[in-house]
Formats: structure tokens, C-alpha cells, sequence
DNA sequence: CTAGGACTTGAACTAATGGTGAAGTCAATG
DNA sequence: CATTGACTTCACCATTAGTTCAAGTCCTAG
């Protein structure tokens, strides 16, 4: 239905109200409106928040985390969130994969240059 | 000494010159002049460039990449090279170890949500 | 010696990223 | 009904890594 605040997702969710509102404007999070045009969010609001800061440390950039979000249907089980956990995994592993091919091609036998 | 131009440069590293004017500005190589005030690069710039880009792979900024390569003196010998090897193979299992930490966030106890 | 391609500078521009701030409006309480 | 804190929008900020432009200079091959 939609009862919590701006105020009150951004205090649940640990990031600071103006970026409840960018999380919104980019799709993160969606929000009902009062009669005088305020937000109101669902209890799942801190959560996906939640969500996206683990996804900012793995390395997904804002957009990367609307697609990964808009997977999640309103009201989600708990099946939905186990497929984001594994996308995230997933994203997480890839990274490190990459990681592992840079050092690989760092220490290839061919030097870094051949002087 | 100092006789190769941007455009050999750009060439021999595979970026484009206004590229290499751009990491002389940043320091990330260093040019001598002609009397005609033109860049004239060592052999070694476009080696520099070619790890610069290794280095941005394993995610550092142009900024950090120019502390690594202050390191490499001027005719850097075959351990300088492998000091900047370890440096970089160093930052990379830096960077592998945080995402598997973020991955332990994600898959502990403790579920992305509770709902 | 001259033509023209490669070079010079500095500033403006691009494009994405992740927000913040100012000025004004709303809403719940005493 | 007035205060006060929370809310609104939109413009703006700072960073990152360059690119582009204009106007002019250099240098090398013929």
C-alpha cells in the first residue's frame, strides 16, 4: 500500500534521503504518491537498497542494477530473492574472472615489455 | 635519449596520440623537447602506456597508475618491471579479495532480505 | 625552399557516474 | 493557525578519461 517516507526508507536502508529520491528517479525503487505529492514507499524499498549497495560493491553501476531489479516483482518471494542473490553471484564471479585474466595476461611469458 | 614522436607512440602502444599527450599531462610518461618544442618519447613510453593499460584493466585510475609507474626509474631494468608486476598482481587479488567478500555477504546467514 | 602532414597549446566539450543543494511546499502537532 | 521538520523539483556539482577544435608552428621529403 505504501506508508513509509523518504525519510523513513533512507533511515532503514542506511543512505541518505537524496539518494532515496535518485534511487527512485532511476528506477530502483518505486514509490506511490500522497494527495500532496509526496512519496510513499513499500516495506521492500530498504530492502532493494539494501540489494543495490551489494551490488555497487561487486561492481554494477546504478543502470546494471535497475535491469537486475526490475526482475523482482512486486510483493517477491523468497524464491525471487534467492535469483537475485545468484545473479549477483554470478556478476561477482565474472569479475573475478576478469581479474584473473589480466593477471594472467601480466604474467604470461611475455613480459609486461620487452626491454 | 628521446626520438620518437606522439604519432610513433600512439602507434606502438595502440592508443590515440591525443591520448598520449594526455598521460604526459598526467605524468604517466615524460617527453623531452625539440627546439621546435615538439614531444620527443624514449623507447620505453609506449612499454609504460601498454601497462598503464593492464593496470586499468585490474580497475585503477589514471591517478594511481601514475604513483605505479613513479616508481620505474628512467632506464628501468628487468627487476623494475617485475617490481611493477607484483604491485599489480598485488592489487588485482586486492581487488579479487573484495569481491569474494562481497560474495560472503551475499550468501551468509543472514538472507539479502528478510521479508 | 616549399608543400603539407604531423605537431603545438588551451579550453571547451562529451558522456557516464552518483549523487547534493537551494528554494519553495506540505503535513502533523501544540 | 503557526511552526517546524520533512518533503518537492530542478539545476548543479565533482570525478573520470579522454576527444575535439582552432589557430598556429615544425620538420622532412622532394
Amino acid at each position: 500500500m505504501g506508508t513509509l517516507t523518504v525519510g523513513e526508507v533512507a533511515r532503514d536502508s542506511g543512505v541518505s534521503g537524496s539518494a532515496v529520491r535518485f534511487y527512485e528517479r532511476q528506477g530502483l525503487i518505486t514509490a506511490a504518491r500522497t494527495g500532496g505529492n509526496q512519496r510513499r514507499f513499500d516495506a521492500d524499498a530498504a530492502c532493494r537498497i539494501r540489494v543495490a549497495r551489494v551490488a555497487q560493491r561487486v561492481g554494477l553501476t546504478v543502470n546494471e542494477i535497475r535491469d537486475l531489479l526490475a526482475a523482482l516483482p512486486p510483493d517477491p518471494q523468497l524464491a525471487d530473492w534467492q535469483g537475485l542473490h545468484d545473479r549477483l553471484t554470478a556478476e561477482a564471479e565474472r569479475r573475478i574472472r576478469d581479474l584473473h585474466a589480466a593477471l594472467d595476461d601480466i604474467g604470461s611469458g611475455r613480459r609486461l615489455c620487452d626491454l
